[in-house]
DNA sequence: GTCATCATGTAAACCGTTACATGATTGT
DNA sequence: ACAATCATGTAACGGTTTACATGATGAC
């Protein structure tokens, strides 16, 4: 027991949805948890193989193609509610942008404007998507609806706190561009 | 050239803060970074070492013990700025809750409503430290300042975010516990 | 004297991505 | 016919954590 991959979580997940090709599972991911998860084929299909030997998943072979779809078994389901259960697997932060920002006397005021312009401009990208992926799933009526849009509720409030955020930061820099002996490069007090 | 490990932009970052030996580096990192970085032991000391040979380092050893004294050479600090300039290295996303929430109905309504209320509670310390932390770096009077209070805003916007997504969706769950209906686990439409 | 903390370092394991090889199917 | 896309799979590589081994220093 307790492998906790969370990659047989996801792919599990995506086959609870609807049967799949690893190809589309892996498309699935990308495109509807895009925001929050992500898998890649050298996850993907060893974990399909691993599932079926252990009579979670069963393939469906397409007659003549070499394309099978994948579909979740009783065991499977079962498996599935004991792993979304478990404790979740926290990644240890790694956000680059704040590394560089933290480090920002360094590396300069122009490009930590340039940074957080470019931040800003992903968060509004990121909140016209999520607009686009809240229309697509309220218009949908599968029971699974509320769930879907608590993810994305998820992204909306972080990416509209980015859009604050990096706005406020962009107001800093104009400060600090103002009176440039704040921050000169290299002093240590 | 183009190791494009971000290891060592953090431990030249922290060296150029002050000189430190690779455990006080660790536990900066921890203390300070926490909410946006993470480096290990297994990192560090390797890491050093490379910089050392570089010459983008130098150590200092204090005299009678083992410890030694990390300092940042003039041409680390060159290092440090080329590679703070370098594209940032987008971690490919893997949020465990939203995971677990996104495939919520065959986790049950209870489970999701302790997931949710657990990370309010998280959301809501958060905000406690970074008030502690906020108030301990106005407090000193280094050029680094305003960059740091940024990065230390940017955990200010995302708590509070995570608060009020997760309050709202305490809210979506009380409404599912009202009518059951909607999202019985099993059923596909 | 002993316990917690400071300190250094390495080896093994893990997890995951990238790149590549390969070929069928479909649209134009 | 050709290109784009669908589809499967693996090998190599890389970064990171974990666990372990080891010992000095300082507090009580």
């Amino acid at each position: 027991m307790a492998r906790a991959s969370q990659t047989e979580t996801a792919v599990l997940g995506g086959l609870s949805v609807q049967p799949m090709t690893g190809y589309a599972l892996r498309e699935a991911i990308r495109d509807v948890l895009g925001h929050f998860w992500s898998e890649s084929y050298g996850q993907i299909y060893p974990t399909l193989s691993a599932l079926e030997r252990q009579g979670h998943v069963r393939k469906e072979d397409a007659t003549k193609t070499g394309a099978s779809t994948f579909v979740i078994t009783p065991s499977g389901t079962r498996r599935l509610r004991e792993l979304l259960a478990q404790p979740i697997q926290v990644a240890p932060p790694r956000n680059g942008l704040l590394l560089r920002l933290y480090f920002g006397r360094q590396l300069g005021p122009a490009a930590c404007r340039e940074l957080l312009q470019t931040a800003l401009g992903e968060a509004q990208d990121a909140l016209a998507r999520y607009a686009a992926i809240r229309a697509e799933v309220e218009a949908q009526d599968v029971g699974d609806r509320d769930y879907w849009l608590l993810t994305v509720s998820a992204g909306e409030h972080s990416a509209r706190a980015a859009v604050a955020w990096a706005t406020a930061g962009l107001s800093t820099m104009d400060e600090i561009d103002a009176d440039p002996t704040r921050t000169r490069p290299g002093s240590t007090a």
